[in-house]
DNA sequence: AATTGTCTGTAACCTCTATCACATAATATA
DNA sequence: TATATTATGTGATAGAGGTTACAGACAATT
């Protein structure tokens, strides 16, 4: 758990109980964590990789709340945890995972005691509603081309393995859209394609 | 302060602090409290009334994040006023307010000092991320109809005060389409319209 | 090589809703 | 009462994007 920047600061006691109660984990790509609707039972501190939390919708559709990555832990994990409360997402590991589980007994008891800790989780909850007001606003203004272009743009990648299919997961809609906006983009020289293959050049 | 469900809770010192720094407020309905990008530089606590937080896009829309009512202090006075960031939505006062104005430097004394604050205001975040995943299934998947009458119903009020612009720019659409909707539920006896003025049958 | 499964391309169509352009109605103000 | 202001009603039009339907391309497995 060093790896975690509010780590150095815990109380000692708060340390060893956590140390004591964590175990380390690897998760591979594309497994599920949780689903929409489960109450956790212990949080993911993630030390590598990212993880894609979406809402899903009654009619099989998705749409992605946020990512997060290493040296975070989930929003809608630890509200489920210590709130005993459903998931509002589903989280999905979009690359391979390492981290630490802790069970939410000593989640919960940490974050009563360890101000450090409070802080770091009150932290988590700031960035996430300001990405969340970001996409509501992107969701309801911005056109699909725009949000598809922006979302290739922000994977920091020039080369990024996906299906289109999946792209319409994460921006919610369907895989026939996304090819059709792709291939406009591949039109403009924006992008190159290839199966589960996008170029941007 | 006594109203609010925390104060009792908090420490002795921490109570009088509040009390001497916090200041009776009363606002008129239709006020802005803070626009989207100022720095707050105090937080409200609201005792009685209602505050639409909204979001605006460049093009001069504006969509709704969410309401705070008595009760409750707002998560991007809190976020804006701590972190001396720009606040991520605009907030408009829907009814006549009455409250309490507290400074930055105590709330940023007192969430540091003060577990039960912490817990306070934390609990604040929790209700608003579940409230805007929520949001963000509904902008992309409900259609207008629906959401426009989610948001009736959600008023728990018979009678409606409102115009038809208004409630375009808390549902992010036009005017126009907000009046052809309307009608259309009028047509099929779910409310009644006058100016400025909706009844829910 | 043949078969199966997964992924992509695209046409055709349709619905929703944004926008423009006015007309009319209700209220406020001079 | 005359005139402005604000609110609503509604047709016409256009465009984005959802849906259906199918064809072809590529990869994996037998």
């Amino acid at each position: 758990m060093q790896e975690f920047d509010f780590f150095d600061k815990l109380e000692e006691k708060s340390k060893e109980k956590l140390l004591a109660a964590s175990t380390f984990l690897e998760v591979p790509s594309g497994m599920k964590l949780y689903s929409q609707g489960d109450i956790c039972a212990d949080i993911l501190f993630l030390t590598k990789g990212r993880v894609r939390v979406s809402r899903q919708h009654e009619n099989g559709q998705s749409v992605l709340l946020y990512y997060f990555e290493q040296g975070e832990q989930c929003n809608v994990n630890f509200t489920s945890s210590y709130n005993s409360a459903p998931a509002v997402g589903t989280a999905i590991a979009e690359t391979d995972l390492e981290g630490f589980d802790v069970p939410v007994g000593l989640i919960a008891e940490l974050f009563v005691e360890d101000k450090e800790f409070q802080r770091y989780v009150f932290d988590q909850y700031v960035k996430r509603l300001d990405s969340m007001a970001s996409l509501i606003e992107e969701i309801r203004f911005s056109s699909l081309d725009t949000r598809l272009l922006q979302w290739l743009l922000s994977q920091d990648e020039k080369s990024i393995h996906i299906s289109h299919e999946e792209i319409g997961d994460i921006l919610g809609t369907s895989r026939e859209v996304v090819s059709r906006l792709l291939k406009g983009f591949e039109k403009n020289g924006i992008v190159k394609l290839s199966r589960r293959l996008i170029e941007i050049c």
